[in-house]
DNA sequence: TGACATTGGGTGTTATAACACTTATATTCG
DNA sequence: CGAATATAAGTGTTATAACACCCAATGTCA
């Protein structure tokens, strides 16, 4: 299985520097770790995104989400929320009512339907966890958690 | 600065594996760092992808590559190079040259000002990939990445 | 040789992302 | 109070990604 980068990249000269090594291994990382979970989810016509807004309205409660709080807490920057949401919406997995004590909020949550697909698909996607990295041991998986956090905390 | 990924989730519940835990961290990371190079990027009108595809065919030397070698080694998969290309060439940074020996093939090469352009961001990708990363020491970024090679190594 | 499969490139179309802008409500403070 | 500012959500438009499909050139093998 190709899993060195210079591998894949076809290159004969080594990387520039141990910045550009890393911050390659650690887009190509996502790339191929996203497209397993894409395959998980394309079934049931959801993105990761959709699926991370599920997993977040289930975890808030009866109450759901504003729009903002919704794309601040998205791992991936979406500046479209609103479509996002209105798609989903359409698919019967959200409802959105505007909120009485600030009219300017809209509050979001799930709908039956969308608690029923997120619970569904628990099983599939830690399975798909599993099957991507389940080669590694905790105490490797415990180091790259660390160092991916320490890589994002400057000072 | 937020960099832990429960703080910026929100989340009161630990994470329901170390698996789903690594798999946040490496997509969360990804969004950070790419962020980060788009900034550099940005102003000269290129993504992330455009930007490498620069630097493989400045590394393929005269005789550029075909579309699918290129489709091959990008970092992120890419359904329609065809159309990116298309800009590309618009934008006067590549040429493209169907082949005499074998008639299917198209070779892609770097124009003088590809090659300028890509020349000239080495140094300020290089600079943001310092500012991004430069609090990690050498050995903390060999180990990240024998890490996440690992993790996408699979047998 | 000639039908069939394979490979490489491209196109048509739809869906989604990105960016700038607008409207409605709430807050601040002279 | 009331004008100015801030905040939240959404819209219009363009660019790009995604998906399925097509055509041309080459390779394969009976």
């Amino acid at each position: 299985m190709t899993s060195s980068l210079r591998d894949q990249l076809r290159q004969q000269k080594p990387f520039r520097s141990l910045y550009q090594e890393a911050f390659l291994n650690v887009a190509r990382t996502e790339t191929v770790l996203h497209d397993g979970i894409d395959r998980v989810l394309q079934p049931k016509g959801l993105s990761l995104t959709q699926y991370n807004v599920l997993r977040m309205l289930r975890g808030a409660g009866d109450d759901g989400l504003c729009r903002n709080e919704i794309r601040d807490r998205l791992i991936t920057r979406m500046p479209d929320v609103s479509r996002l949401l209105d798609r989903m919406e359409e698919g019967g997995l959200v409802s959105r009512v505007r909120s009485t004590e600030d009219r300017r909020l809209v509050n979001t949550t799930l709908t039956k339907r969308g608690r029923t697909l997120v619970d569904q698909l628990d099983d599939a996607v830690a399975g798909e966890h599993e099957r991507q990295l389940g080669h590694l041991n905790q105490t490797q998986l415990k180091t790259l958690i660390e160092l991916l956090t320490l890589a994002r905390t400057k000072e």
